[in-house]
DNA sequence: CGTATATGAATGAACG
DNA sequence: CGTTCATTCATATACG
């Protein structure tokens, strides 16, 4: 029952390669990162507030009128990793006339047009509706997020809104700056250099959760 | 230090048994609903809503002066997000409470409806009764997208967009019933990708947790 | 070879 | 409700 060099498809019936028990053991370390931090992140809070009860979901209403919710959400990152070993790869020729559609007309095709647009490209490869949608969507997007960057010389007029969603963490609800540097996770970032280290650096070197010990 | 006989790091050379790999989940989730439970009660004190300079909420569009924050692989620096991931992401058990529910009743559920799912779905993970109504309006409109979609020719038919629905459902694995109430993220623990981004030492390079190559 | 960038795709939320 | 936007993930490719 040697384990099985490679990662490929689950090798065997409660084995778990090294690197896959080290994967493990990097995760509950991270999540232990996590508890902790957050305890910390709530001892701060709770010295500051009495503790009122929540009602935050009780009041929204789905109706689309004014509700001004922010949604906080830590919690897992659903991992969306279809295979996407076939990506749709526009051919030359379709490019081509991708961009000369998108700049006659520079409004979004509707469904209709999406629809002549495949057929028409569809003669010069492989695409699907949904692949030109995608492209306007994006080539919009990021046209979009280009050009404000490189000619923004004469109307700098709006450039305050910056960081819309840096701002948000100043919110400062009461003010106790500590929030800042507690790197709350949203676990996406901040664990990663954690990570990275291959050691769970510093404070965290060794934990001993239940019975495991997770150090490295 | 004292690793117990049986669940040590390292028994036999990077294997373990069946019943140390069920140890470890377990753990992993039972980490996995502290972290969300802080998370929540974090939520419930610190909530803010700092949007005293935004009429509208997020959709005014950040204006990229700066820079306007692009690339994650390469976020290193010590300026950390910390702040609220604004946008709502279904934990896995959410997601697959909603896919049944959207199975069972194509309908659109109404208000009542909308709320009893919230309430339910709130013990999974922060949720509010907008993001389930939006999920819904989301589901049908895009499944409905995906119907009409006649593709380009007879071909390849079978394309991107006819994933939607097959490759969220990951499946339980089997495992902790006794947790399986628990948010916990699946087989993936949806941190994978912390691990996958090429900042860690190789070898952990693209495999989950269960032990399945998603890539090829 | 390893990193940086470009880009297809997925999806929550907002608008009309 | 249908459509669109904004953001993010994943991968292919370019670059050094």
């Amino acid at each position: 029952m040697e384990r099985e060099n490679q990662n490929s498809a689950y090798v065997g019936r409660g084995v778990m390669t090294e690197e896959q028990m080290e994967t493990l053991r990097k995760q509950i370390a991270v999540y232990a990162v996590i508890c902790e931090q957050l305890a910390l992140l709530h001892n701060s809070l709770a010295s500051f507030h009495p503790l009122s009860s929540e009602t935050k979901g009780s009041r929204v209403g789905i109706n689309p009128n004014g509700d001004g919710y922010f949604n906080p959400m830590v919690a897992s990152s659903s991992a969306q990793r279809i295979s996407t070993r076939n990506r749709w790869t526009p051919t030359s020729t379709q490019l081509q006339i991708l961009e000369s559609i998108y700049e006659e007309k520079s409004g979004t095709p509707n469904r209709r047009r999406i629809r002549e647009i495949a057929t028409e490209l569809s003669e010069h490869g492989q695409i699907t509706e949904t692949n030109v949608y995608n492209w306007f969507q994006n080539r919009r997007a990021r046209s979009k997020r280009k050009q404000p960057q490189t000619m923004a010389t004469t109307d700098q007029a709006e450039d305050a809104a910056v960081t819309t969603d840096e701002k948000r963490s100043c919110g400062d609800s009461g003010g106790f700056e500590s929030y800042e540097h507690i790197l709350f996770p949203s676990p996406d970032l901040g664990i990663e250099h954690l990570l990275s280290r291959g050691e769970l650096s510093g404070d965290f070197n060794s934990y001993t959760i239940a019975d495991i010990k997770y150090k490295e």
